[in-house]
DNA sequence: TAAATTTCTTAACTAAAGTCAACGTTTTTA
DNA sequence: TAAAAACGTTGACTTTAGTTAAGAAATTTA
């Protein structure tokens, strides 16, 4: 069986036959289908979650719409590190794009792995600092480019998220409307 | 002496009085003179660092013009994780806004913290988890309101900001230019 | 597979941001 | 403290995004 995580584990730090095994067992295999929440808003974010295969939107409500701050495809870390931490309720929603595998620790399983085992620990920061990379990115390119650029950008750097993402979801990611997108398509079209 | 690296630490875990001396002993103060920088662009970024005292601005260089990411202030740690983990050369500079007092700790130390204590992997594990949540922050704001919301956004979470910062890195930061930040403050006056 | 729903595109119009240039104000520095 | 530099504001104009509405295309569902 196919398992990203253990590669992306390994690619993050060295571990063990036993060590991988102990990972194994703490992370649990689920799959969801497609537009079903992995994370409700206002819901606690109680989980770490690693995608396997598919795509999360990571999103927030905002005057009743929706604003999608990240999409995430396989290979990748999510979780709400605030909620997560706090125990507060989260302010973003996970939503599936397509029919979605993940694997998922508990937030209680979590920390026992990172008493029982210290290991773990650089572990977690590690992905938590990824997770700030990929932020840091995300921030820097919305502040910077105008939105044609950034969607070049992306086309650029993740073509394939065109063919799996619905275009009004990587609009509102680019921080526009998706008329919007359309009329930049159609300017470099032409261009 | 003040000391808000403690406080800040110890707001994060319980750490006896030698460990506090221990992180005493690992990080190093320095002033920085206004506009001096804590890290060049393409140069290693080798140190994660606090700021007790002053503002830092992260800013990326792209098509000749400056592109500000972030505004720190004191109690804030920054780095840039991409360079520390990896030794490659950084892509974000940080540039001092004020004269400002910060607390270093070099990489080669930090790691060395790490291995002797791993309490101290925790605290590196919640201080990455700190910066991907600010990061998650400024992404979700660009990403979704308009620049006007943002300037009042930015305005109640953080007046003191716009006593310190000047204007031009603010807009920058909101993602416009100077000028229609001008234009935004004057619209709000006649509201 | 036909109907219903959702998504994407287009158009006309409005609102807002970018650009360029000028000028007054503030801050820096010699 | 006088001169220079940097900064903020304003105006005129251009470009681009938002809004609304309609219809075409694609996808979903019954």
């Amino acid at each position: 069986m196919k398992n990203n995580l253990i590669k992306y584990c390994q690619s993050l730090l060295d571990f063990s036959e036993s060590e991988i095994s102990i990972i194994k067992d703490y992370f649990i295999t689920t799959t969801i289908g497609k537009k079903d929440y992995l994370l409700q808003e206002n819901k606690v974010c109680d989980f770490v979650a690693f995608i396997e295969e598919g795509s999360i939107r990571h999103f927030h409500i905002k005057d009743g719409n929706e604003i999608t701050c990240d999409i995430s495809l396989e290979n990748n870390f999510i979780t709400e590190f605030k909620s997560f931490n706090n125990g507060s309720k989260s302010y973003i929603s996970f939503q599936t794009l397509e029919d979605t595998k993940v694997q998922i620790i508990k937030k209680n399983k979590l920390l026992e792995l990172y008493k029982l085992y210290p290991k773990y620990e650089i572990l977690g920061r590690k992905i938590a600092e990824k997770v700030a990379m990929r932020n840091t990115a995300i921030a820097l390119s919305l502040a910077s480019s105008k939105p044609e650029t950034r969607y070049k950008e992306l086309l650029n750097k993740n073509p394939e998220i065109f063919q799996r993402v619905p275009q009004k979801y990587i609009a509102n990611f680019l921080g526009i409307k998706p008329e919007s997108l359309s009329r930049i398509r159609k300017r470099i079209l032409f261009n």
